[in-house]
DNA sequence: GTCAACTAAATGCATTTGCATATATTTGAC
DNA sequence: GTCAAATATATGCAAATGCATTTAGTTGAC
């Protein structure tokens, strides 16, 4: 009978069953309230934002990956549903003819501005309604510490 | 310019972006780490680890569709496929035909005695090796003013 | 230059999900 | 009892996802 010595205490536990949980609940109010209004899923949101964020010089899809946690397959069908629907332009990349360089559109940020108050109310009654600035300030530290990467995901398009 | 009042700080954006980020992450290196050990998907966990709980009086569909947060359809296949590969067995319901009931079986409990380890070895070192036990406790509190319920999901089967 | 090894992106096919609807049963009003 | 409304579950079909592989182009060793 070793000494259970594992990092793993029952609030380790409580707390990533916490994670999963919000995640998944806020996630589907977020994706019901786009539906809702007519407008497209959470995924073209995230895409767009990172689109908008690389502005004039576009984005390579490898990049996109990397950014988002999607895999290639993924990421490659996305961005075709994307320019079908004009919100992103491609191009064959100038100095790697393998890839193509991503450019959000008018349309596409238009879509942005169009989504963010839908999402934002969301989050509002969701979390804001929930934490004060002090808590949020806390959860994000904590949870800084589990991020793979600083990942500015999900802000605004403004 | 009406003054921003909404109670959404960049510290709430941050804290969502980072729930997000982090349970994606972690469920995918989850689900990499079932695979690669030849085991059935997360959510084959989390459903029979339900039907533990609800041990030999067993559990119906609808209550296992409240307590994760899957749609009805995705309840139903799910139990289809758990049924198929012999992890529970359905009965139709005596005090009510329309419904059954379901109890996990031998088998079901020596998978999830399988399964436990490795979704254990993940959370180790993706949340238990990042966050001493203060700060696991500080992170499930303030995530537990956000999940819609307490959620005692993800544990062992022990 | 040439060729193997590597990287970027797309795609065929099976599985899973989402959506709307169907089926069976129960409940409650009357 | 009878019938409309509500509840529990299943299912056909379209869209999205996962997986393995393909296609196309780049890079580096020689």
């Amino acid at each position: 009978m070793e000494p259970e010595n594992s990092p793993l205490t029952e609030d380790h536990i409580l707390a990533w069953a916490r994670i999963v949980r919000t995640a998944e609940d806020v996630v589907g109010r977020v994706e019901a309230a786009f539906k809702a209004s007519g407008l497209p899923p959470l995924a073209w949101y995230d895409l767009l934002l990172e689109l908008n964020r690389a502005g004039e010089e576009g984005m390579r899809p490898y990049r996109l990956q990397e950014e988002m946690l999607l895999p290639q397959y993924n990421i490659s069908r996305l961005i075709d549903r994307l320019a079908k629907a004009g919100y992103l332009e491609r191009e064959t990349c100038e100095d790697d003819r393998r890839g193509q360089n991503l450019r959000i559109t008018g349309s596409g940020r238009n879509l942005l501005r169009r989504m963010w108050p839908v999402y934002r109310g969301v989050l509002e009654t969701s979390i804001g309604a929930q934490l004060d600035a002090a808590a949020a300030r806390s959860l994000a530290r904590l949870l800084g510490r589990l991020a793979t990467r600083p990942s500015p995901s999900a802000g605004s398009p403004g």
